[in-house]
DNA sequence: GCCAACGTTGGC
DNA sequence: GCCAACGTTGGC
């Protein structure tokens, strides 16, 4: 049974245009143990996936990936380069672990934060309520749906 | 650029 | 194990 995930990224730093031209990428330089746990314990090839854009004017869904890759070590967090390297993570007991995403499709139209909070059906998700900066979320199948069903 | 929310760190 | 200080996220 497959799940249902929101995944944000800042446009500036990856983008859905980029993923559409990179077909596959790794959600690599998540720091955060929450969101860390949901793509090494809960996430499984196949989870579909809703692209959220942060920090963007506006914020809000902008398309559509799959999960392609279980969860491996994230391979930034040994890289001395990376402004995701993380000196206290050891090679025999990688502290960081990431999926890797396929694209699926990019919206015409943009679902904006706006519209998402404007709509009763998604009242409950968790991306619209105040101060939540999880970067992974868990999306329920009916608000997945909800939002498939919208976005062109 | 501001700042509320909240996660992490480290002294005790 | 508490909690103050600090850092980051992300909408506005």
């Amino acid at each position: 049974m497959a799940k249902y995930w929101l995944m944000k990224s800042e446009p500036d730093a990856y983008s859905i245009d980029q993923l559409k031209s990179d077909k596959t990428t790794l959600w690599d330089g998540i720091r955060n143990y929450q969101a860390r746990n949901f793509m090494m314990n809960d996430m499984k090839v196949g989870d579909k996936v809703l692209f959220y854009h942060s920090n963007a004017k506006p914020p809000g869904v902008v398309g559509l990936a799959t999960v392609s890759k279980p969860a491996q070590p994230d391979p930034s967090q040994f890289d001395k380069k990376s402004k995701y390297f993380d000196p206290k993570s050891k090679k025999e007991d990688p502290r960081w672990h990431c999926v890797e995403v396929k694209f699926q499709k990019k919206f015409k139209d943009m679902l904006s934060l706006d519209w998402l909070k404007a709509e009763k059906k998604l009242e409950e998700m968790l991306v619209i309520k105040r101060g939540q900066r999880l970067s992974i979320q868990p999306v329920e199948k009916s608000h997945y749906d909800y939002i498939v069903k919208q976005g062109k």
